[in-house]
DNA sequence: CGGAAATTTGGAAGCGCTTCCAAATTTTGT
DNA sequence: ACAAAATTTGGAAGCGCTTCCAAATTTCCG
């Protein structure tokens, strides 16, 4: 048996020394027309394919970048979501030729961040990707920085987006659109389904949606707040509890679909007609959003486009051959829209 | 600055050679209790980390593994069902001491394989999990198999089972009890969406299916057969020409929850009552099943489990340590169960 | 207790590549 | 046409680890 070709039998095929293959298999600047084209045919003839791990060993890096999930153990992530993203990354890094790690961790028991840190620390990784509620994470990303480690935040709350390189919606003014939308459906009372707390971006969120009641001169007594964890479940027991009163609200904000659902779904129980006795709004404009009766109207966030924006940005800022230049630090913003479905209606 | 410590830094503070820290540190049987500790407390002392580059390239593994998911370039892929199944992959492969590379590829622009057998060739990875229809496609397996590349199927038809390893649940049983549930509901006239053709277990499924029927004396007649995709919007356009008919079905089947969702977003368009007018059956228990309104009958599969089995299938062969063994080949059976819910009732 | 067998340890040769530096070659300017 | 500058090429030193083989040590048993 033959083993596969090493770059020493290119050279010797080509009748030049290693380096230059090398050189030439890296596009360096340095190398002349006719090597260039003998040493391809060598590559092509043999049928040479660079051995990714000596490559890494030899250059110090991994060509794979991790992108991080939270999820706990018991429940289901938030599954729509986290596909989109990630098949975005995975199209952008196949672009890129880079290797795409995907993890999905407890943030619970990750307080301590060990198994994120060991990626850097390990070089198993070139740099990372953060999703919520890792990306709002301060002493986490404190530690990446300190460790010149490359890193993404996606839907980050003000704070982290202020200290790193981010990519996401301007979550404030997607609340406020939510807000105008059920004011010029007459709606004056309000059920809010919110994210955890320590999901800033879902925060902000709620906060344009308030905005946008005080700008119609409502207060906040107008809007009771739940505070959910993003699951369908959480969805059906707070739409349970916020319709549960006497005065009830006329129309249900979630903070995303998975919750809508959720809330769709008590309503129904509860023998209610949306939307013409509850008006419901979702977030993301996951596939969840029309899957349900009736179709949600929801924000829709262009998940593919924010999973391989933040791979681009990463590796730019992998990249950076010269030590020089910092790593780009820049808020990049993508396009939301609203997305009127039959979920909501005049009240 | 100070590098990160390499072997040689342990191998000196514990006076040691190289050689014995490598042995330690891979669990060597061969070395004594005395040094083991010596080598333990210098590795703790120093905080020092294999770099995983030099340990790949001089053993020749990667410790990674792919999963290769199927999705074409316009449809979304089945999210519930890739999450649940990478998930499980993931947990096993921390488990193992792996990291684990997701691909998703179009298997109509993968018909020369070449992005897969470019992982296998390029050693990228130690292994390969293969789901449908990559699961079933011959012409892979064989060139997988004659690589001596380790890899594993999930949910693979028959054909594919007897080659190789595999994990999935028993679909021509499903299907019968399938078949079983909705007669004992009285109904005698069915539609069927299938998968496409080529997903040889979602065939099963339908063949089972048939199989009961017949066994309580009607023949395939009774089934109006529809191929679709998986996809929610497969099911919604199914639905409508199977239900468009003067002798229309009083059940309809479905090779997958997004299907069936489809179904019962078509069912509610058309004005009929689910399950009074029709009763819908899906496949998976994807959470799909239970935020859809009613939530579907459907069969549970252990998705998780599969994933995490086939990572340790496919671990246990690439690890087969005396190249004596064969691998290891066997159909694992995981089971699977009948979830009786709101959408399904008597005729 | 002595020598053979079993076990533990060390030395050293790679794994296949990148990259630094110096040598060889080509290009440029005068 | 010639020296100087710019570019291309080759040589060689690693990158940090595993693993083979031989040397050193320990264990075993008659």
């Amino acid at each position: 048996m033959d083993r596969k070709p090493t770059i020493d039998d290119v050279a010797s095929a080509a009748g030049v020394a290693r380096a230059t293959v090398s050189r030439v298999l890296n596009a360096s600047p340095n190398t002349s027309e006719r090597v260039r084209e003998r040493v391809m045919k060598a590559v092509h003839d043999l049928n040479y394919q660079v051995n990714q791990q000596a490559r890494q060993l030899a250059s110090g890096t991994s060509r794979l970048v991790a992108l991080i999930f939270a999820a706990d153990a018991e429940t289901e992530p938030n599954s729509y979501y986290h596909s989109a993203v990630e098949l975005g990354a995975m199209r952008a890094c196949s672009e890129l030729g880079y290797g795409l790690v995907t993890h999905t961790l407890d943030p619970a028991a990750e307080k301590d961040h060990s198994r994120i840190l060991l990626l850097a620390d390990n070089s198993r990784c070139d740099g990372l990707v953060l999703t919520p509620p890792f990306s709002d994470d301060d002493a986490l990303i404190r530690a990446l920085q300190q460790r010149g480690f490359p890193f993404v935040l996606i839907s980050a709350g003000p704070d982290a987006r202020r200290l790193s390189c981010s990519v996401g919606i301007d979550d404030r003014q997607a609340g406020f659109e939510l807000g105008a939308h059920l004011l010029q459906k007459t709606h004056r009372r309000f059920g809010f389904i919110s994210g955890p707390r320590d999901h800033k971006s879902a925060a902000l969120r709620l906060q344009g949606f308030l905005d946008a009641l005080a700008g119609a001169g409502l207060n906040d007594d107008a809007t009771v707040i739940a505070e959910g964890n993003f699951t369908f479940k959480s969805g059906t027991d707070l739409a349970g509890q916020l319709l549960a009163g006497p005065d009830r609200p006329t129309a249900l904000v979630c903070a995303n679909d998975d919750m809508a659902a959720g809330a769709l779904f008590t309503a129904h129980r509860l023998g209610l007609n949306v939307p013409a006795d509850l008006s419901i709004t979702g977030f993301d404009d996951t596939p969840v959003s029309q899957i349900v009766w009736p179709p949600l109207t929801t924000i829709h966030q262009p998940l593919r486009l924010i999973g391989s924006k933040a791979i681009e940005l990463l590796v730019a800022n992998v990249m950076r051959e010269n030590g020089a230049s910092d790593p780009v630090c820049a808020e990049h913003l993508v396009p939301f829209h609203l997305i009127e479905r039959e979920s909501t209606a005049l009240r």
